[in-house]
DNA sequence: CAAGATTGTGAACGGTCTGTGAACCCGTCA
DNA sequence: TGACGGGTTCACAGACCGTTCACAATCTTG
């Protein structure tokens, strides 16, 4: 995980101790050329912006961060509780705030919190596997970008494929759990259901259904990764 | 501006009361039965749950309104310091959480950025997409400017749609969001007012309303862009 | 290598779903 | 009471797509 920004340098004493102990990587920066100069190859993970001491310096900072191509995210406030007058027209320069003095567990828990909706996006629900991506509100789906045209069928079965990867499922059970329980036709209709999903994935996606003879399909990497 | 859902039933004094300073209209409610038969025409607002003394009802009160066919949102979350760590599996039950007691300061603070970032304080009355404008306050339709003449029932299941853009709705959810829940009649009702409203948007916007075969209706593009 | 089993492929059939026009029902209003 | 507007239902045509079949290609087994 890339290291946490904190403001100002140096945090207060709890506040480091608060996140070594829930394992949070941190550096703390007193400027925003110091915060430049310190950033990792891959980007600060967050912010941890405490305002208590110095606060025009605190927001300043935030406005910039805030400012930058890639908008900053996700930024948490520390503030005292009689600074929370102060946030009614700075909605735009944090996602939480916190107030001082913080209860650890508290801090974790927002810093979870904040993490798991920025991170794994609570919005819509998806399935992605590799360059695949499944929105299963609105029936759409993707592959490296590019939206695919598939048919309800089509879609159906890829989408249970996809939530079990690695998983080999034999004809029977995939006209069983795609089709219905109650389904009575050949098997040979899911060849060619899987064959049109290998056309429309490129060619270059197609291996991500892969044939496992005798038995039936498998969806993504074998568990046991054989390369 | 709708109200918000309270839970439990009477709310605590000082939760009521710093919502009715604030201005923030509510209604109490005790179970999720009680909240459907409460809910607004417009719907709710967003949730306050206080999970202070009853925790499993109100944990299994959030995870139903999460599960609705529109998930409920916003949802503020009021407990206790000790139940911080009964957080950590439930992240998707809530967007924000408060600890008791509560500060009004801060509840009225947490609520406005909550607002602010689920997009629902600043714009109450309009819903706006793309060249379509809708006006809940004066009843009227506009398309690139130009006022749409909708009949009632037309107005209603556009601006369904247009509420929620990109997501799949069934017939069958759209004759009991958009009709009433409980509405009996033929499912081809919708294919008939889908074939007018797309009459009325002129041929060049016909399409923000999609038909996805074997499934239903949607408005707009995918969330991801499709270009 | 040969025979059998299994899977890939193209084409065609046929059912299901949707679009569409029109009729029906039922309020309201003159 | 008759005309009118609006919501619902119906019937039918056409497009779409799931299914099946025949045959080619590939793999397995001995």
């Amino acid at each position: 995980m890339e290291p946490l920004m904190l403001f100002p340098d140096p945090p207060a004493p709890e506040l480091a101790q608060a996140l070594d102990l829930g394992g949070y990587p941190w550096k703390a920066v007193s400027s925003i050329e110091i915060a430049t100069r310190l950033e990792p190859e891959d980007g600060w993970s967050g912010a941890i912006i405490c305002a208590d001491e110095d606060p025009d310096s605190a927001f300043t900072l935030c406005r910039t961060l805030r400012k930058r191509d890639i908008p900053f995210d996700p930024v948490l406030l520390l503030i005292n509780p009689t600074q929370l007058t102060d946030l009614s027209l700075r909605e735009d320069l944090f996602d939480d705030f916190c107030l001082t003095p913080t209860r650890p567990a508290e801090l974790a828990a927002r810093l979870k919190h904040l993490f798991w909706r920025t991170g794994r996006g609570t919005r819509p629900e998806l399935i992605e596997y590799g360059p695949l991506m499944l929105n299963l509100e609105t029936y759409q789906a993707a592959i490296s970008g590019k939206p695919l045209d598939l048919t309800y069928m089509e879609y159906e079965l890829l989408k249970f494929l996809a939530s079990h990867p690695g998983k080999v499922f034999t004809r029977e059970t995939l006209l069983s759990r795609v089709w219905g329980y109650d389904y009575y036709g050949g098997a040979r209709t899911v060849d060619v259901h899987v064959r049109r999903l290998r056309a429309k994935l490129s060619e270059e996606h197609a291996p991500l259904i892969q044939t496992v003879r005798s038995v039936g399909y498998r969806f993504g990497e074998s568990r046991w990764s054989l390369s």
